[in-house]
RNA sequence: AGGGCUAUCGCCAAGCGGUAAGGCACAGCACUUUGACUGCUGCAUUCGCUGGUUCGAAUCCAGCUAGCCCUGCCA
């Protein structure tokens, strides 16, 4: 046993390039795990994501995807799909293709074993009917709110249901009759016979099937009685073969419940359910009310906005599946209820992005500088790197002349200390280009500067200076007469990050400057033919992704997806 | 208040009786054709609190406190 753990803990992975690398302790699901699977208990992995077809997947259910794909793969076992659609009221097909668009784009492969909850239930009552027989359930004519009088409350135990002493055959003919659609909804329902002065809630004879005469979006109208899902699940799991039946901690107090079913029904090698804590965000938005509110008010444009966190808008602001598996495995799984710093996620997205994607120059909010000692009508070519960090990216040619894009924030009239970006009289470098130095600037009648004036120096063509002349500031530039006009979507946090998600009267807090719209940016030529979804950073200011909903050819738009780290701030 | 769970750095999180891992964030230095990246350094004499057991406690015991979940014919 002992030994075992030190083994454990010990274990040695090695990764592609046979750098050896400690793995350093292992959660308390693969805890369990490795003592079942030493054990003996089970001997093998099976494990499933169960979502209700309700709505769509977001960074929370890509913990529990990725922890359950994970798990599977890690010990060689099998992962299940399964929408748990036992409640024909809620769910959709719409909802059942974008969660299987979802789960596909992180990379979680099911192979063939897609299921649904609804394919079982004829077992399901199957096994209703064996509890029946058992003595074990019966149907009760109590209305829903006679059922909450009779549960009791949280410190006084429950009443014995009045219907509770029907007889088996009585209860198989009520029963069969509810399945027949002899009742209306909420006339009949089955409950199971446990203990009605049980602590746990769940425990008190709990409704396991009710009567909802509806279509359902699988199983159209073939039944008109539902199983809830304290009793569907287990059933679920245990035809699937799941071993490790993995949810999140509320569902801790139903655990007595799933052990009942799963014993009373008699199923050999019956799986185990555990439960984690949920990934929780700071400063995002997942309640749907909170999202539906937000999207019909129009202050986000639909479930797949950039600064949402559903599945779909964190793919169309940019993140990678990469970034999301990453992120998931840094924040790790226990039992404590925590909220993951959203900087976390950032982090995730540029540590992905750094080294695969191309550094091409953008400039977001332009002013024009003219170099005037460089000759009028003059184009040159100049090879640049894509990625210094990344050779296999290649170069690209850049056209470079008199007439040049730079930022806004690159110059300023009067610097402030530490300022060694352009100013009169400074010298700086025009990125894999020329060193320039600032000789003048306009203003318009407001006061504005409308264009900086320089000249450069030809022997630093490149950006070195063949004297060893150093500058302490590299700009990027884009080449006014070849640039693209492009719209690029800054996002930050729609939560104010100062005072929490939600006002004191519950609604939420938003930021007013979660999206900046700046239509006039300029690209440098080589962005022409970017694609929806294609990522790039853009030198000096972060990775931004071709929005998939709105970019067009002749109009291209981009989203922000984050910015680089930034250790100086310019004085406002 | 009955039941269940949780409490280790600003945020995650290891730790499983032998004297507090790691990541994010932050700060400083170095390097730098991105004020980025990278590298280095710093960042809990202390583990919710109080007692106890022990040569030794974040780890065991007792009591307390705080937070989360549970009174759907939702999942």
């Amino acid at each position: 046993m002992c030994e075992m753990k030190n083994e454990v803990r010990n274990e040695i992975e090695k990764s592609g390039d046979g750098e050896v690398q400690e793995k350093v302790s292992r959660h308390f699901i693969e805890q369990i795990i490795d003592k079942d699977l030493a054990e003996g208990v089970y001997d093998t992995v099976h494990t499933r994501f169960p979502p209700e077809p309700n709505g769509y997947l977001h960074i929370g259910h890509a913990k529990s995807i990725l922890l359950n794909y994970g798990l599977a793969k890690q010990y060689g076992g099998k992962f299940n799909m399964r929408f748990d659609d036992t409640n024909p009221t809620k769910e959709k097909v719409e909802f059942v293709e974008s969660i299987k668009a979802d789960i596909e784009w992180l990379g979680a492969d099911w192979e063939d074993r897609l299921f649904f909850a609804s394919d079982y239930f004829g077992q399901m009552y199957e096994g209703a009917v064996k509890l029946i027989k058992k003595g074990k359930a019966y149907v009760s004519d109590l209305t829903a709110e006679e059922i909450r009088e009779y549960r009791g409350t949280l410190t006084e135990p429950g009443k014995d249901d009045p219907y509770a002493g029907r007889s088996v055959e009585e209860n198989l003919k009520l029963f069969e009759e509810m399945k027949e659609g002899k009742y209306g909804d909420g006339e009949k329902v089955l409950r199971a016979r446990i203990d009605m002065a049980s602590p746990n809630i769940n425990m008190r004879d709990p409704v396991i099937y009710r009567v909802a005469h509806m279509t359902h979006h699988n199983t159209g109208d073939q039944w008109c009685i539902y199983p809830m899902y304290d009793f569907a699940h287990p059933i679920e799991d245990a035809i699937e073969g799941i071993t490790h039946s993995i949810c999140t901690l509320e569902f801790e107090d139903h655990r007595p419940l799933y052990d009942w079913v799963v014993r009373e029904l008699e199923y050999p090698n019956p799986p185990k359910q555990i439960e984690f804590a949920k990934l929780y965000l700071t400063n995002v938005v997942t309640g749907k009310r909170y999202i539906k509110k937000l999207v019909e008010e129009g202050i986000v444009d639909g479930w797949d906005d950039p600064r949402l966190v559903s599945i779909a808008a964190l793919r169309r602001r940019g993140f990678t599946p990469e970034s999301i598996k990453l992120f998931v495995d840094l924040c790790g799984i226990s039992k404590s209820q925590s909220s993951v710093d959203y900087a976390m996620l950032e982090y995730c997205i540029r540590e992905d992005l750094k080294a695969k994607k191309p550094r091409m120059m953008a400039v977001l909010d332009p002013i024009k500088l003219v170099i005037d000692n460089y000759p009028e009508g003059q184009t040159e070519m100049l090879e640049i790197p894509n990625n210094l960090e990344n050779p296999e990216l290649g170069s690209r040619q850049v056209p470079f002349g008199r007439e040049l894009y730079i930022e806004r924030e690159d110059f300023m009239e009067v610097p402030p200390k530490k300022y060694f970006r352009m100013f009169p009289g400074n010298e700086v470098r025009l990125m894999n280009a020329y060193f320039v130095t600032c000789t003048d600037f306009v203003k318009d009648a407001e006061g504005n500067i409308t264009e900086v004036h320089c000249t450069y120096d030809p022997a630093s063509r490149g950006g070195n200076s063949p004297d060893g002349r150093k500058v302490k500031g590299t700009i990027h530039w884009v080449p006014v007469s070849e640039a693209i006009k492009a719209e690029v979507r800054l996002y930050e946090n729609i939560i104010d990050e100062e005072k929490g998600v939600y006002n004191e009267d519950g609604s939420l807090n938003l930021n007013p400057n979660s999206l900046t719209v700046l239509k006039e940016c300029y690209l440098e030529p080589a962005f022409a033919g970017a694609k929806a979804y294609d990522s790039f950073q853009f030198v000096r200011q972060g990775f931004f992704c071709v929005d998939a909903r709105d970019s067009k050819a002749e109009a291209m738009v981009f989203n922000r997806i984050v910015s680089l780290k930034s250790s100086y701030n310019l004085p406002k």
